[in-house]
DNA sequence: TAGAAAATGTGACAAAAATCATATTTTATT
DNA sequence: AATAAAATATGATTTTTGTCACATTTTCTA
């Protein structure tokens, strides 16, 4: 079993307020999984009863719309902590969370935490400081959702995923997405997510090497997201 | 000065958790405002410094887009707190409130408060609670806003509406809204809203008496706001 | 490695929604 | 009460986006 106060990944979520007791605890109480790229770590409707916090790999966080579309709401990575609504209320979750690479998580049982969001206000002002953050970030996704073009959006997002998982090798948006994928960030459908890249890519904005996507022309990319 | 621990509303929001000498203490710092019809709580860009507890009337929370379209993510009413943000990050503020008729609303200074999330575990809770809850309201928007037409979410949005702020004595929805708010509620051209309510109407599923819109078939709106 | 399945790409068309123009009604102001 | 201003309404048109059909490419699997 591995040990928590020695995991690096933790000092990128809230976890890091936590003491060394608490860490050696959590260690004895956790558990490890492999998840398989396309395998969900949890979807709509299970009990959570606890936090995932993301040792390696990256997942989708994605719900169903009443018409039976899926949405992307967010894509989670190395370091984040998934799952925390599930220490405040005990509903089921709302959303599915679906591995897009092998990934490797640790689960830490609710009633674990839960003590320390009773005992340890550091840790829990970081929990509400995230909390923030994120209903921040909702705010603005339903302002683009509701008043950008899909054209607007794909630009947006393919600029925000440069930002958040930088660029590999050979200059590519380091992140593997299906087009079904990139249109259910966006909110289309495939077909269209598929045309604007391709018309992206005609314009050189974009560009394509085997699955990845490489930004050219950044510039126009922000012109387009904001509406020029 | 108005005494906060004789106050009603403060049963409707985290403000319930505070000890009586807390309350006693806040009664002494907090600022009551009368807001008109029209006029700003706060707008985008300005430093919140504190909460405002609402005591009477309702304000619409809204945002600009890169567009310049505007774009109204929620309505608070009395009882509601607004400003939770600002105890947490002391970022401006990315929103405006503005009221939709008049209103009596309370300020309370940030220090006041910041105090009471330091030693009230309880205060706390139900701050991360709200926060939990609205963080899925707004996943649940996201998905509307993405995957819905403006007809199914102009029909959600009128049944929500009628859920949060009921009837009145005629049976109408009892919030005033402009045919230009009800636009910018789900991100549609002023001209698409107004058609598509004509249409509702034309089809017996609501009503208008004056300023005032009565859901005549609830059933038909619900069935709409589904796909169907 | 052949064949099936899935993902990607493109065209044609339909539907949804935005925009612009203008008319009518309501509300505010003097 | 008369006028101006704002809000509501509707028509005509264009643009955007979705849908369906099908071709091609890539990936998976036996």
């Amino acid at each position: 079993m591995s040990k928590c106060d020695q995991c690096i990944v933790r000092q990128f979520n809230s976890l890091k307020h936590l003491s060394k007791e608490d860490l050696m605890r959590m260690s004895n109480c956790k558990t490890s999984k492999i998840i398989k790229k396309g395998e969900p770590i949890f979807e709509e409707g299970d009990y959570l009863n606890g936090v995932y916090c993301i040792k390696d790999g990256v997942c989708k966080i994605s719900k169903m719309s009443e018409n039976g579309k899926n949405q992307i709401i967010n894509i989670i990575k190395r370091g984040d902590l998934i799952g925390e609504r599930s220490l405040i209320s005990e509903e089921v979750s709302n959303l599915n969370a679906i591995a897009l690479e092998d990934m490797e998580v640790c689960f830490i049982p609710r009633d674990e935490i839960v003590r320390d969001l009773e005992k340890n206000p550091a840790f829990t002002m970081d929990i509400l400081k995230t909390m923030a953050s994120s209903l921040k970030n909702s705010d603005n996704l339903i302002v683009d959702m509701a008043q950008k073009s899909v054209k607007q959006r794909l630009a947006e997002t393919l600029l925000k995923l440069q930002t958040k998982f930088g660029v590999n090798e050979i200059g590519a948006i380091d992140i593997q997405l299906s087009r079904e994928d990139i249109a259910n960030i966006i909110g289309t459908a495939t077909e269209s997510a598929i045309r604007l890249l391709s018309e992206f890519k005609k314009n050189k904005s974009i560009g394509f090497k085997g699955k990845n996507i490489i930004i050219i022309n950044k510039n126009d990319l922000e012109k387009i997201a904001n509406g020029f």
